[in-house]
DNA sequence: GCTTTGACTCTCG
DNA sequence: TCGAGAGCCAAAG
């Protein structure tokens, strides 16, 4: 882990049940500020790969936003844990956001 | 140590 | 409804 910011951002997604999602903002909100893009960063080096699940990171407004790994390995991950994905945006986004 | 950049979000036209 | 601009925080150069 680099820092203790990034740490609680990883703490935060490991919370996150598999078939659902949370955007940056909310993050940002349960970190009490509105480093929306620091969270990004922290996720974009994520150093735990498959044990912090980035991929449940989505924009506030449902699109799926950036990828290291490409916007595709992001949608068929979402996919593959139950969520629809449309045109890079989630279907039903309000019914799998994850509030913490 | 200051400047630039980024997997963002909000507001305005 | 959509595009552009400004604002925010943290990390990297």
């Amino acid at each position: 882990m680099a820092t203790e910011f990034q740490n609680k951002v990883y703490r935060l997604l490991k919370r996150i049940p598999r078939g659902k999602v949370t955007t940056y903002k909310h993050i940002a909100h349960a970190l009490k500020c509105k480093a929306y893009r620091a969270v990004g960063m922290a996720c974009n080096k994520n150093p735990f790969a498959p044990k912090v699940p980035c991929h449940r990171v989505v924009n506030s407004d449902g699109t799926l936003g950036g990828f290291a790994r490409g916007v595709k390995a992001k949608k068929a991950l979402l996919t593959r844990e139950g969520i629809e994905i449309k045109n890079n945006a989630i279907v039903k986004f309000k019914q799998v956001v994850y509030r913490f």
